[in-house]
DNA sequence: TTGGCCAGTAGGTAATTAACCTATAACACT
DNA sequence: AGTGTTATAGGTTAATTACCTACTGGCCAA
């Protein structure tokens, strides 16, 4: 059984060195290649370095972490890639997943961490960090309230929200009054009110923020 | 250190009594009650049942575990709770996770991660089963190809795509147009051409599929 | 190289929707 | 009895959408 081949992409020195050494110690791997930024290691793989697995850091002078993996996608290169970072945030994680990342992994996790983050995606599995794995269920669970006050929930009324459902699914003024057995004027009234009260400036915005704050279970 | 008290809600007995001896011959559990559905369950809370962390299939007669959770919910009742399921569909994950679940394991899961889940859960954190975050890790990589044939991926052009982010960014025809020193006409142009190519019949509908397309990296 | 196709541009006209402002009945709350 | 909110809806004007048409500049294949 060969030792897996692992390229290390961060600006810290210390940090590659760091993960260098735990990982030739613990056997299983073996460092293939170090880079101190994207577009050096875009230009190592590019010549030709040889690896099963990219760990590689997101924020970096001269080509992130993003910005590579986009790159190394577009050449059409399959890497096994692992994201090693200090961002969890929705944002970040979604970017990665998007560029096809197959590991995420906080900086703040032990060696071990990594080491199964390797491990796993070598296989061709995915491995997230835990707290990479609540972030994102607390963003599905409607936006994390924990973000200080600024989270006031705007209490739509009943009406309110069944316009703006049947909005959602597409049905025009016309046919939502219908549907609702009342005049064209009125539906857009509730319309403004839902504007006005959610503070948006088209029903694309409006939209969203219904989605984003999972107002209907069917969307 | 006291034994944690579960509470275990499942139509089929035969699964109930299962994961009842499991956990009993475990010894740092005591299985302190049992219904067999949703109903029976809520009665049983209400009447005073006492225990740590509620463990509930989904799918169930007379009220299902979804519908339980949000009564547990409502009636102001703090409980832990981890869903027992064979579903694995984003819609019921995101629907349990919206109502407060702290756990969510598959059916096909093994016992040692039943324990594990009720385990973490206890101690007031979460867990999801591996398949459950690779279902919305996929699902947040943008809608899962996986899908088979039909996800015939609609061609934008740059032009469109601009035109998109714009009207998403809540600015108006006129502002568009200003933006990208166009005419208002070209604007209605683009978006019709929008509308016509993605088969939606408003804004909110647009922006909505190019979110779940997950078209534009800020939103 | 000439035709065909498509992206990008834009106008005309009618219908729909949004943006202002106003108004009234029904109900809850004090 | 008065006050506030929800749901209803009209009048007028502005903006957007719905159809239809049309021209330019690439690009690509016959």
């Amino acid at each position: 059984m060969s030792e897996i081949k692992v390229f290390l992409v961060d600006d810290h020195k210390m940090i590659r060195d760091a993960i260098d050494s735990y990982l030739e110690d613990d056997g299983r791997f073996t460092v293939v290649g170090q880079a101190n930024h994207g577009q050096e290691a875009l230009n190592m793989i590019k010549a030709g370095a040889d690896f099963d697995v990219l760990l590689t850091d997101i924020v970096m002078p001269s080509m992130d972490g993003i910005e590579l993996v986009k790159q190394l996608k577009e050449e059409g290169l399959s890497v096994k890639i692992v994201a090693l970072t200090m961002l969890s945030e929705t944002q970040h994680i979604k970017k990665m997943l998007n560029y096809g990342v197959n590991g995420y992994v906080l900086k703040s996790a032990s060696q071990e961490e990594i080491v199964k983050a390797i491990l796993e995606v070598y296989e061709g599995r995915n491995y997230y960090s835990p707290e990479v794995t609540n972030t994102i269920m607390d963003h599905l669970r409607g936006g994390k309230q924990t973000k200080s006050a600024v989270s006031l929930d705007i209490p739509l009324t009943k009406r309110e929200k069944e316009v703006l459902h049947l909005i959602i699914k597409e049905f025009s003024n016309g046919e939502i009054a219908e549907k609702l057995f009342i005049s064209v004027r009125t539906v857009e009234a509730h319309k403004r009110n839902l504007l006005e009260k959610t503070g948006h400036k088209n029903m694309a915005g409006l939209a969203i923020w219904a989605l984003e704050k999972r107002l209907f279970d069917d969307i």
